[in-house]
DNA sequence: ATTCGCCTCCTACGGAAGTAGGAGACGGGT
DNA sequence: ACCCGTCTCCTACTTCCGTAGGAGGCGAAT
């Protein structure tokens, strides 16, 4: 269609999606943009094919934290994902380098800064911002959280109840299903996480909420 | 016995104690100085009575974390204490703030700037740096911990080996003991903790080790 | 000398958790 | 038309959890 470089602006807020459409008019590069607001909406875009590169905010509906980075890759490792995000943690640039971004761009960053940096992606060249603290455990962290993105969206919502120390019986009210549904949901989510007791799942949970 | 106003230094380094003492010895009020390495030998020395102030380093054996904090402030109301770390991080702040000590002073602190603040605090001044992030959820930080600290030794290794998913036979087995040992335990602890299950267990208990 | 907190262990029981295996319904994709 | 993933629900069974209530030993404090 086009030899543009196609680029997707997946954040919700729409006055920084134009900001970073705006930084991206003044790079060296031919660019075609696309924008959406959710993860869904991003996922959508993507299996129509034609992008190069997604600049992905980590705080959007449909999936917080880390979940919406590793589906994407896990479902288009050919797409470039650089992530943009207000949350300047360590632990978190950390995960988003070994979960396989193409670069991480603090939302602070000068315009200059941005333009320069977008200019490098738009190369294939990583970004990663300096002085920000490494986090360790990033490796266990990530292997942890491919794991999570592999269940589906009912299991994660029994998750997370299940980490708020709900028994199988208020889950069962919660999602309004019957209990013996809950217990088909919990064992696959054991045989998805390799784990075997509901406490391990509430600990493994914290991988999508920690994040802040 | 002195007219002086007693210090207890409370420091597992025994550099940094000299460091603390020295600063003390800069500041415009007599002070006379003690010095604990552990939490156990800080509590004993305020047994023995008569001391004013204690600077406490929050990574010393015995008990990581607030859980020392805590521990002087119910046993010792009275007694004023500030906080000396080297972690900076913000939630840690305000967890120290909301459990009432009297300060917080960062091990990175200028010389000049320690003696100013210690010579505050011999007053009854407060002192709390500027530009740390302010936690969120302090108040209820604050609150859970205090009733972790009221938890028996045995009890804080049965509630470690809960937050790693254990079943109460692998608790037996690594602590030694008969798995209805296990059970009295744990249900002790629910009391303490007012939960009822060992998922709500091992999420309280994250409130001990995320502090790095 | 007695009290108190902590740790240990027991029986007995009801309820919750977790597994195994099967089954029907719906929607999207090939 | 068919497969596949997801969600739903079921029975039957085992194991684990958690509570109740009692009991003995031990060390520290009064």
């Amino acid at each position: 269609m086009t030899e543009d470089i196609e680029v997707l602006i997946a954040d919700d807020h729409p006055l920084f999606r134009n900001a970073i459409s705006e930084a991206l008019t003044n790079t060296q590069t031919l660019v075609h943009v696309s924008q959406a607001d959710s993860l869904e909406s991003t996922l959508q875009r993507l299996n129509e094919g034609n992008i190069d590169l997604v600049l992905l905010d980590l705080k959007m509906p449909g999936s917080e934290g880390l979940l919406g980075l590793i589906q994407i890759r896990n479902q288009f490792p050919e797409v470039a994902v650089a992530v943009v995000t207000a949350n300047e943690a360590g632990r978190t640039l950390a995960q988003v380098k070994a979960a396989g971004a193409l670069g991480y761009l603090p939302k602070s960053m000068a315009l200059e800064d941005l333009v320069s940096a977008l200019d490098g992606l738009l190369r294939g060249t990583p970004f990663y911002p300096e002085g920000l603290n490494q986090g360790v455990d990033s490796q266990d962290d990530v292997e942890a959280i491919r794991k999570l993105a592999t269940l589906t969206p009912q299991q994660q919502r029994v998750l997370a109840l299940i980490a708020r120390g709900f028994l199988n019986k208020q889950i069962a009210y919660e999602l309004d299903v019957k209990e013996t549904t809950v217990k088909t949901h919990v064992s696959e989510i054991f045989r998805k996480l390799d784990i075997y007791n509901r406490t391990q799942a509430a600990m493994y949970n914290q991988y999508l909420e920690v994040p802040e």
